[in-house]
DNA sequence: TATAGTGTAATAGTAAAATATAACACTAGG
DNA sequence: CCTAGTGTTATATTTTACTATTACACTATA
């Protein structure tokens, strides 16, 4: 996995794994690999991966049971709240700082349209 | 300055200074605040200061002159191809965390606007 | 019962970031 | 010439993050 050297690697660690249960990849009820597998995966020390999924027993998002895994939240409605906010915070972020460049709404949703475009004709 | 506790303060102190050459409050040109009184302003230390600063020189972005001060570049296009820079790797951000999250390029571009029609109306 | 695999935590060391403090070199103006 | 203000750098300390290593507690299975 590659890091942003900006950003703490636990905090990407967890950013990922709940890239992977909202995208289905990792389904309710689903038990994780293991922490020693995920350092391997990821590349990264097994407290580093311990410091990611102890941020995601607290919020709820996984359950921890000692001796048999982590596994993710049945509760389905908390991974949909888990987008909705993952979403927005990605859509405050850009609009901010897009918006703090000047840029008006219409500039904004034009660009990124452009920016999608450019994105499909060069692939 | 309200800094964000997962990315270097240096970091964001620099991208701040970068908003206000692209948003012209800080005009080609003109001369910044002391280091000493930046760091009061943004309430960090001179050298994380002088550090952020170190890498806008580097960048050309500013020039030094010891004991005056430092400026704003003269070179008009260079804060341009910042502006370009900072808004595609706001777009290629936001794009890459919700297509990851299985959104389609439509639902994107909804959802953006729906954020924008929302603040609009929370105004 | 023993073993392999699981999660969790402790200790020690390293590196990066941030701070505090001080000092040096340059500049402009009185 | 002196002073105030400027940028720059050095040193030391603290904090945080990460790693390596080890060990403990729990679980399931043979």
């Amino acid at each position: 996995m590659n890091f942003d050297d900006k950003v703490p690697i636990y905090y990407q660690i967890e950013n990922h794994l709940y890239h992977e249960m909202i995208a289905g990849t990792l389904k309710p009820g689903e038990k994780l690999p293991s922490v020693r597998q995920l350092a391997v995966d990821v590349t990264a020390n097994v407290n580093t991966v311990q410091r990611a999924l102890s941020e995601m027993i607290a919020a709820g998002i996984i359950e921890s049971k000692r001796g048999r895994g982590n596994f993710v939240t049945m509760e389905v409605e908390k991974i949909e709240q888990l987008k909705v906010k993952l979403v927005t915070a990605q859509l405050a972020q850009v609009y901010d700082q897009l918006h703090a460049l000047n840029l008006s709404d219409e500039e904004i949703m034009t660009s990124l349209q452009h920016y999608i475009q450019q994105r499909g004709q060069s692939k």
